[in-house]
DNA sequence: CACCTGATGTCAGCCACTGTCATCAAGTAG
DNA sequence: CTACTTGATGACAGTGGCTGACATCAGGTG
């Protein structure tokens, strides 16, 4: 056995989402999430940069995930298609985590400041996805506004799927796609 | 003459926005700003909520601006139409004030807390237009697909601006719907 | 003249976050 | 087996954003 407790990045950030959601995100210092934990504040600023970062910390694999989902689309797609098809791929994952998604979805719509760095997070995602289609030799402006409609699809998409039970991530985000196609067509 | 001197808002406004170009928004303390200004750190916090709510104060007109404007547009139009016609509205504003707008923005995107606080104010925003075009009985989620699809347009024609010293921004937003049209139509 | 109002100042305090140094089990070299 | 190194953690002091409570005081009002 080692000298420590495994898995300390895990323990914070179980023992966050539990505060947040018991007493909500400001009613909770990080002194108390770090003592849950087993360790001290200064440890949490070790792992997590600051006290929303530990909801967040999963999105760097997420968006690693999409923009390999990106580079490896067959070359005949037209951009939009390709970043449809990443942000089914992303979705797909997600559907099996539907109750942890809704709890830590709960405690970010309840703060402000925590609705603050989920967008920032999106639009990393959709700077990301933009870079990844410019890699397959799409120009800006049109690779820029691909990933903006698949991020701003993803996010209506996203908050159907919590706030209705009956419905399927996946097919929301199709849904949506067509929908964004009906829009954008105009008069 | 009052007891005071006038205009404390926009004291506090100038002297923020020129500290934190002179040195970066993390090296100036709120103390320095309500110095500068003539006044006292707790008077900065009575007129801003925070340290970065003084460069976007300016955002509720523009909102309320652009609400107006989906409101008033004629009833013939389609959303999507509906919402370029206030975006381009709005760019007509800032077009005038393009010196004041890269300085502003120059100390944004330097800054990751400063670029959270735009995002949540241009989702704000989005949020807004969707429920002035609901208003007019678009249902959801055309309503805010073409509200999102219109910020993300917003965002790229601004970028765009900022970057070219040549282009017009209200042409750069009518630009760039064509493009979103054209990448949204897919193969 | 007494009273009220509203913008500001003063002060104490919480807490997020940081820099620095100490600690100490486990691994590694000799 | 011993000495040295390493890496995760703790301890502690300090900065600064932000808040609550109360004081101040020029000007308006009755």
């Amino acid at each position: 056995m080692g000298r420590w407790e495994p898995n300390a990045r895990g323990r914070l950030e179980r023992a966050a989402l539990d505060l947040y959601l018991e007493r909500g995100f400001e009613q909770t210092t990080v002194a108390e999430i770090a003592g849950r934990a087993g360790l001290t504040e200064r440890t949490f600023f070790r792992y997590f940069a600051d006290k929303r970062e530990v909801l967040f910390w999963g999105s760097a694999a997420l968006q690693e995930h999409l923009v390999d989902a990106v580079a490896g689309a067959p070359d005949c797609l037209a951009p939009i298609d390709v970043i449809a098809g990443a942000v089914e791929v992303a979705g797909e994952r997600m559907q099996e985590r539907r109750e942890g998604a809704r709890r830590r979805q709960a405690v970010i719509v309840a703060n402000a400041e925590l609705r603050e760095r989920e967008l920032i997070k999106l639009a990393n995602l959709s700077a990301a996805l933009a870079g990844a289609l410019r890699e397959r030799g799409v120009d800006d402006p049109a690779a820029s506004l691909a990933a903006e409609a698949g991020i701003a699809v993803f996010k209506i998409a996203f908050q159907r799927w919590i706030d209705d039970d009956d419905r399927d991530l996946t097919s929301l985000i199709r849904e949506s796609f067509g929908d964004l196609k009906a829009v954008t067509a105009g008069t």
